[in-house]
RNA sequence: GCCUGGGUGGCGGAAUGGUUUACGCGCAAGACUCAAAAUCUUGUGAGAGCAAUCUCAUGUGGGUCCGAAUCCCACCCCAGGCACCA
């Protein structure tokens, strides 16, 4: 069990109940484990790590601190996204309907300058090695959307009397001919350059007002808005003049921040075109018959007309063509933005790293290396800032007294000025630390690796890395056999664990490309009122409360009982004693097997010194059937189904088990109690204990006989014309014609198929008889 | 709008081409009890019938097949994801 204690869950909760979040996560841990005991689970609590804790998080400093050096990570001002609630800067990824997950509430962007993680360098294999893994075909495809690869082309439009190049990112270089406008996002940098003097107001108006809606305003305006600068593009294949526009439909944060408007071809340019009265032409059409005009977008790919040379040919071909004459050169893009990587909180790791003016200007003159030590290529790139070294790690995260989120845009570390004031770890002068820190997906992106290595690793001071990285351990641990989780986690934790992971493949320590083999997303069990469970709802289940009134063997299996892993279902109040029965009547009836007590209700004389043979080997088959069926169903992961196969055996015992002498039934039933265990382990182990000196979990699942298994005699559904007339017993092995003869010399089946002619007779052994007549 | 799941009794669900509704809950009747709870027994898809039995039923409509909850086509509804992505 790991302890995913850092960041804005448990920082918020503190806050909230005016805690110290170094002690509301202690007490947190605590409760959480005793309720894990409680519910029997069992952990290999020897590996046992919190996030938190600094002899793991110091590992977390250290794989950032490599990422820093290789240029992964930089800090670049950006539109970022800001919850004005919990006073922090967000990665997209923390968004749910452009609304802050944590909180709810609505962002904003702000222009900022903070640590950004260039998980985009990773895109195409994080894509690609999707294919690798054994995942919820939902999860796989949520990922592929969330990265959102396209591939187009690229290339640049002359803009009439200036020098600058405007770049577009187009899917549909087919649709060249179309183009009659060039649209910018409102943040792109050349707006202001190119805007037309007589336009220049009404362009800032109309900036100022698109950049102070939030992102969901944006996003609900349905109407298509813009504004034309004065400016005009040279058409690349034509020559004419296009004028260009800004619109908020256009994203910076995608492509180019720039597209050719094609309104005969693409719904979106088709609606401004419209609403600005641009011109529309059409340059595809199905057959390579021009229809004249359009009332909608034709977006679907045709023939070409009204394409110069290029008329006549197929989209594909056409496109090919058309680069090669404009000298437009291939390119693919992304959905996925890079991961904004810092908090303006207290709660989470710091960043090992320090801000030193005179490496600054080391750097920016151009020198590469600072008293012999060379500068890293993160270093190079982030004037000023350098990588905290391995030995001075961890950096501790300080107590403070005051660690409310300021809202300033500075962390409550940024105040703590003794801590902040550092030495420079390349030339020994004074610096300054990175008040930020990192976000909680920083913990939870190698835990699992800390499970592999176990805690004496972690124990390890990071100028030992290379003792850390057992990569014994780690090729016998990983990648992640199995893993359990919910479904929330699919466009999160699951791509920056991923990134994670095969950022350190690629620095060499570690072995697998990918961390996750295989994932299964339980199911969320919702209250009894059908609706996730919530305090403000007061629909709350606590498992507390379940085991004090039933038992915590009944809470477990009730819960594997409900329905499949994977499906989310409601907390059914009553149908918990269903499972609390059985477990009760699992428990009278092995009384009565080890007679200890006397069987309860009717009267019941002595076992017989030998069993009914009959009895014995209907119950020894139920039995039989049982182990395997339960044994499948485990590795399966059908719970629900295994706990029903139990019931129906425990059914099967309770009618006849009288029947049986002592020394069969017991044997029997401690049998039953192996399989009963990984549900009910507590009850199992303690009836168990009370005949036995060994452990239950030391013994070896049972075998199955596969004679007993297999059916002796079956039941035919007798058909005629596919529709069920009767039913024959009949013995397993019994021939087609026997079986054929005795189903069509039933009475019932006899007086169906009377004046009737059968054209045909299907036997499907073991199931069915069907007179087609 | 696009993508991914899913739709079976009063309820949770079982069945992935062969007796639809296993198992459990609930409900009804009975046993035990002064009574209740607990426990045990029996019954329980809908409709018709005294009954044997028959007809209908797996979101809707069509198709394939001796036979469809299951396979194919069209549509409806629910849940989740993405969304002005050029």
């Amino acid at each position: 069990m790991g302890w995913d204690a850092f960041g804005l869950p448990a920082e918020n909760y503190a806050i909230a109940h005016k805690v110290h979040p170094a002690d509301a996560t202690a007490k947190n841990i605590k409760r959480f484990k005793t309720q894990m005991m409680a519910a029997g689970l069992s952990y290999d609590w020897s590996r046992e790590l919190s996030t938190a804790d600094p002899a793991y998080y110091q590992w977390t400093q250290w794989m950032f601190v490599q990422m820093f050096h290789r240029g992964l990570a930089y800090k670049a001002e950006k539109p970022i996204t800001w919850c004005p609630s919990c006073k922090t800067t967000l990665a997209n990824e923390d968004l749910e309907n452009g609304k802050c997950e944590r909180c709810h509430s609505q962002v904003e962007r702000r222009l900022m300058k903070e640590w950004m993680i260039k998980i985009t360098d990773y895109a195409e294999r994080l894509l690609d090695e999707v294919r690798l893994l054994e995942w919820p075909e939902s999860v796989k495809e949520m990922q592929r959307n969330w990265i959102g690869r396209s591939e187009g082309y690229e290339f640049d439009f002359r803009i009439e009397h200036r020098h600058e190049l405007l770049r577009v990112f187009t899917t549909r270089l087919d649709t060249l001919y179309g183009v009659t406008f060039v649209v910018l996002a409102p943040e792109h940098p050349l707006v202001e350059a190119i805007t037309a003097p007589e336009q220049r107001e009404k362009v800032k108006h109309y900036v100022r007002v698109v950049t102070n809606k939030t992102d969901l305003d944006r996003e609900a305006q349905k109407e298509k808005t813009g504004v034309f600068t004065g400016a005009y593009a040279i058409h690349p294949a034509t020559k004419e003049r296009i004028p260009i526009w800004i619109a908020e439909y256009v994203m910076m944060n995608y492509g180019t921040g720039a597209v050719m408007g094609v309104p005969a071809h693409d719904e979106r340019d088709f609606e401004f075109a419209k609403r600005f009265d641009l011109p529309v032409k059409e340059v595809v059409s199905e057959q390579g018959i021009p229809r004249g005009s359009l009332d909608r977008a034709y977006v679907a790919k045709g023939i070409l007309v009204h394409s110069g040379p290029f008329d006549r040919l197929p989209a594909h071909e056409a496109a090919a063509k058309i680069a090669q004459f404009i000298g437009a050169h291939p390119a693919v893009k992304y959905r996925l933005e890079d991961w904004e990587f810092a908090r303006q909180r207290y709660w989470g790791e710091p960043f090992p790293l320090v801000f030193c003016p005179e490496c600054e200007k080391r750097v920016r003159r151009g020198e590469t290396k600072c008293r012999g030590k060379a500068y890293s290529k993160g270093e190079l790139q982030n004037p000023g800032w350098i990588g905290v070294a391995e030995a001075q790690l961890p950096v501790k995260l300080p107590n403070v007294k005051s660690y409310a989120p300021t809202g300033t845009g500075e962390s409550p570390l940024a105040a703590m000025k003794a801590w902040v004031k550092t030495r420079c770890p390349k030339c020994g002068g004074a610096a300054q630390r990175e008040t930020d820190t990192m976000p909680q997906w920083a913990g939870s992106c190698w835990y699992y690796i800390g499970f592999a290595l176990g805690r004496q690793k972690l124990k390890l001071k990071p100028s030992q890395a290379k003792l850390f990285w057992d990569r014994k351990a780690l090729k016998y641990w990983l990648p992640v056999n199995f893993y359990v989780g919910g479904v929330e986690h699919a466009t999160r934790h699951l791509i920056y664990a991923r990134f994670w992971h095969k950022f350190l493949y690629d620095i060499g320590v570690m072995p697998s490309k990918e961390p996750f083999a295989k994932l299964v997303n339980q199911g969320l069990i919702l209250g009894p009122d059908n609706e996730k469970m919530s305090k403000s709802r007061g629909n709350v289940i606590n498992p507390d409360e379940v085991i004090k009134q039933y038992g915590a063997d009944t809470l477990r299996m009730y819960e594997m009982f409900m329905g499949p892993l994977e499906a989310t279902k409601p907390w059914d109040t009553q149908g918990i004693i269903g499972i609390h029965r059985f477990l009760n009547r699992l428990y009278a009836l092995f009384e009565e097997a080890t007679r200890k007590r006397k069987p309860s209700g009717k009267k019941m004389g002595e076992r017989p010194t030998s069993s009914e043979p009959g009895t014995k080997q209907r119950i020894n088959q139920a039995l039989h059937r049982a182990i395997k069926k339960v044994g499948d169903d485990i590795l399966a992961l059908r719970f629900n189904t295994a706990i029903s196969t139990l019931m129906e055996l425990q059914n099967v015992i309770s009618i006849s088990h009288h029947k049986l002498s002592a020394r069969d039934m017991r044997s029997m039933m401690k049998t039953m109690l192996i399989l009963v265990f990984p549900f009910a382990p507590h009850l199992a182990s303690e009836l168990w204990s009370s005949v036995e000196k060994t452990l239950i979990e030391k013994q070896r699942w049972p075998k199955y006989s596969t004679v007993l298994v297999a059916e002796q005699r079956v039941t035919y559904a007798v058909q005629v014309n596919g529709k069920l007339r009767d039913t024959l017993a009949a013995r397993a092995d019994a021939s087609e014609d026997e079986v054929v003869a005795r189903a069509r010399a039933g009475a019932k089946i006899a007086s169906w198929l009377a004046g009737k002619k059968v054209r045909h007779t299907i036997f499907v052994k073991g199931k069915i008889v069907n007179f087609v007549v």
